[in-house]
DNA sequence: CGATTACTTGAGAGACTTCAATTAGTGTGG
DNA sequence: CCACACTAATTGAAGTCTCTCAAGTAATCG
């Protein structure tokens, strides 16, 4: 990993990944920065890394020095603690950026994992705070791109605390199509970029749990599953099954989730 | 809630809740700012807010104006989905900061309660942006607090990983006296200002299930439990039943946790 | 093409939830 | 100031879902 590459050389490259020609561009860091602004912004950007399935990003401890912005492919983020008890915390898609772990002490503390080939985007942080400074756009933008973590991370939590197996995976799976939707894909038709040992991971579950969630979802008729292609039959039986009663009705259930 | 006071009047007031003179200085928002910004900063703080045990700070839907220092008492956040079902999402003592939910949509999507009597620092965000501008390190200092947030929802997910509730039930506990003890009170004498149900819903299990987890920790000696006041007898214990085996062998476990 | 890994499926055990009842604490009004 | 009502917390017993263990199948990779 080369430390500072000069924007003056590669021309080729750097017209290649400029964020005005970026597919990304709506839902990236340069989104709601306008033109003298964004040829900033790009003089910022480095070369993009491309990882191959397995490669790290980052990991634990080691200095922070860039932000990443998924370009292509999907990574997977995760803590592991003194135990070696892993928890994946979240799965990123193209137009998504990690390492705001890092921002709080100057170290990461979460891992960041390639789950298929991937094209990144590296924002060195020094650069960036020197053009957040010129371009007061960008601040609120970085803020508001770090505060979609923070959302992004709710949701994570609120499924997480579903009690039934079957709501979370259904709400994983929710989500998943949703965000497949912000990348103008086909929201009905996904395919997976982890493996169930993941999902569960994620979920707070066994492998086999989710395994067998899967299945009962292509009983039911919600699903075709093919391995990792999922295609979602049923959008709005998936949705009801997110909550306990199927949403239904909705009285205020205030204590503890109302029931495993 | 007055909408905007001016910053002439109530000298008495503004002198008394100066961030110089606060208690919170190395916790809060200007900690690494100095003198000159820092009196920049005290002048966007807006008096602060009293609540009373269950008043509301913001509610999910309302536009987003400000960011909220906890100054004194607790808070809770929490999401409810369209079906009633409420998941919290953290609780927030003195020197936290709360409101960043709402950055990214700029309206808030989450709710902030107080869970005790409490009060918070009021930083209209407009002013706090300008402020942001002429003082770069401020900048820098949000960023890091954000991130503050991100790194603690990655604990709060992490511990909702752990199959076992009692390994749940001890890392919350760690995890309030780690923080207790970042507010140089007692780390071993807790006086928790939630209830049981908002702990159980807060690691997705259910009340009955939270009080055994206390019963079951007294019982072995880690805890003496009276109601809210919690002593942690055996901090060396507690951490160690954080982790499924008793944090003993470090191997490796990549699957999903390892096992309810 | 063989070995490894990923996924699925089955049966049994265990942990948490559910339901129900009791106790303790809190707040209110007479 | 105390009685009453209400909420919070605890405890018990039974049911159920998920985990564990085990085996088998399918896909991937060298």
């Amino acid at each position: 990993m080369p430390t500072q590459a000069s924007a003056s050389v590669l021309d080729l490259n750097q017209l290649r990944r400029t964020c005005k020609a970026c597919a990304l561009y709506e839902l990236c860091l340069p989104a709601g920065i306008d033109g003298a602004g964004l040829d900033q912004l790009d003089a910022v950007v480095r070369d993009r890394h491309s990882l191959n399935r397995g490669d790290i990003l980052y990991r634990d401890g080691q200095p922070f020095t860039a932000l990443y912005v998924v370009r292509a492919g999907a990574l997977k983020t995760y803590v592991q603690d003194a135990a070696g008890d892993v928890q994946i915390l979240g799965f990123h898609l193209p137009g998504e950026i990690v390492g705001f772990d890092a921002l709080a002490t100057d170290f990461h503390i979460s891992h960041a994992e390639a789950l298929e080939r991937s094209s990144i985007c590296e924002l060195p942080f020094a650069k960036l705070q020197q053009v957040t400074h010129d371009v007061p756009a960008l601040q609120r933008q970085l803020l508001r791109v770090i505060s979609r973590e923070v959302v992004g991370e709710h949701e994570h939590l609120a499924t997480m605390g579903k009690q039934q197996a079957q709501e979370r995976l259904a709400g994983f799976l929710h989500s998943m199509a949703d965000r497949y939707a912000r990348l103008n894909r086909d929201s009905t038709s996904l395919t997976l970029p982890m493996s169930r040992a993941y999902i569960a991971n994620y979920l707070g579950l066994v492998v086999e749990t989710v395994s067998r969630g899967f299945t009962r979802l292509e009983d039911m008729g919600v699903l075709a599953v093919n391995r990792k292609q999922v295609r979602i039959l049923r959008p709005d039986v998936l949705a009801s099954l997110c909550s306990p009663n199927g949403a239904d009705a909705p009285r205020p259930r205030v204590q503890s989730g109302s029931g495993r």
